[in-house]
DNA sequence: ACAAAAGCAAGAGCAGTGCTCTCTTTTCAG
DNA sequence: CTGAAAAGAGAGCACTGCTCTTGCTTTTGT
């Protein structure tokens, strides 16, 4: 961390962090589409062009907030998991996490896993905190090695070099079966996740809280941790 | 269906097809975020005003689009399935149909599956189509009876109550322990199509075609299909 | 210590948006 | 044929993101 040195980075370092906490706020009564970079200002009293010192763009404020939220999904995450407890256990602890962050921050949690922002693409600062769950969901499969599958399947060949890229290049020693489960069960919890949080669950399973620990503990069982 | 009388009442019925029509193009182009009812007018060559005697307001044009983009893929899946195949193979093949018609039209699946549109809450119409895919696996799962679930897990009291109530409701002589396992791989379809089709799976599982054909096979598993 | 440079705030302004209102024209029904 | 209903067009309002210019303040190099 570099120190703050002088005034004027102290105030700036402060405006964009008020920025953003406003942005947060806006967006969590109305959603991303209604977020208003002129808003932002009205409400911090301040010239709608003065903000455009601190983000270049409305989206640029957008991917401040989206680094933000994944980092804060990340952390709860991280912070849920208990290393050395059995990795079932750890996986049920992050899964549930992932899931009160999400809808504790239901419209963060759009802006990370919703529809993309319209023109926008993720920029490459994005990608690494995106992997944190995904990073951690492997280390708990990693720690229940070896694995109790209660059945496999055959991986078409280009699945299998997929499967054996990605793990090289994520340094995971996981076999590519058990890379193909991980991202299955990844998608999975964000399936659940999503439908909760988007309200595709009204009417069936509402609330869904039963139907996402039974959900977990069955991808549990799929993957193998005991 | 009534017949169409008047010039009128034809030509009215065929401006709002060819407005839903221009409104889908720009939805393909950007995204829902930039449909902008000035510029459908536009193509349109009419004044943006006269848009308002066939669609209120944009989200009303939007929710159009929406029930459409419903029954467009309620049409593909059901086309896809044949119902004198294996469960298994009929479970595959609606699968696959819905991630192929995602792929094709991904906005208009970011529409139904993606972040809810802004202040707007899904009306009553839209429930019923979009209830058809789930419907339709909820046969095949019937059509699939007995079951052979590889495993098994308890169900808390609330989960066993939701589940008959909507099977109840359904009119589906499904187990409960059945039902939730299909909520289950009803949200995994849509987790894996969604992280597909707004790229999540980039940079690992890129195309996922592979993946997603050994995701379907081993959800048929999980269901019991054989 | 002082002047140059860089950073910052504010206001006006542009092009675009959703939507409303009024006015005119077209079409339909009795 | 005539009165009513429907449709189109245009102006206008309030809002948006964003740019540019104009002053003012803070920092920095000599």
């Amino acid at each position: 961390m570099n120190a703050i040195r002088t005034a004027r980075e102290r105030a700036r370092a402060e405006l964009t962090h008020e920025i953003k906490q406003e942005a947060r706020r806006q967006l969590s009564e109305a959603g991303s589409a209604q977020l208003s970079l002129r808003a932002v200002a009205r409400a911090l009293g301040m010239a709608s062009s003065a903000i455009y010192r601190y983000f270049p763009s409305r989206d640029e404020l957008l991917t401040a907030l989206i680094l933000d939220a994944y980092n804060a999904l990340g952390d709860a995450a991280e912070k849920a998991d208990r290393p050395q407890a059995p990795p079932r256990e750890r996986w049920m602890l992050v899964c549930a996490a992932v899931r009160e962050w999400a809808t504790a921050h239901p419209h963060e949690y759009a802006l990370l896993y919703g529809t993309p922002v319209p023109g926008y693409e993720a920029p490459a600062e994005t990608v690494d905190p995106g992997t944190r769950i995904i990073r951690r969901c492997a280390e708990i499969l990693l720690a229940g090695q070896p694995l109790r599958r209660p059945f496999t399947g055959p991986l078409e060949p280009e699945l299998d070099d997929q499967m054996r890229a990605v793990t090289e290049a994520a340094g995971l020693d996981l076999s590519p079966e058990d890379a193909a489960r991980l991202l299955m069960v990844w998608s999975q919890l964000f399936g659940l996740v999503g439908f909760e949080v988007f309200g595709q669950f009204a009417n069936s399973a509402d609330p869904a809280g039963p139907l996402f620990r039974y959900a977990t503990a069955r991808m549990a069982d799929f993957l193998g941790l005991r």
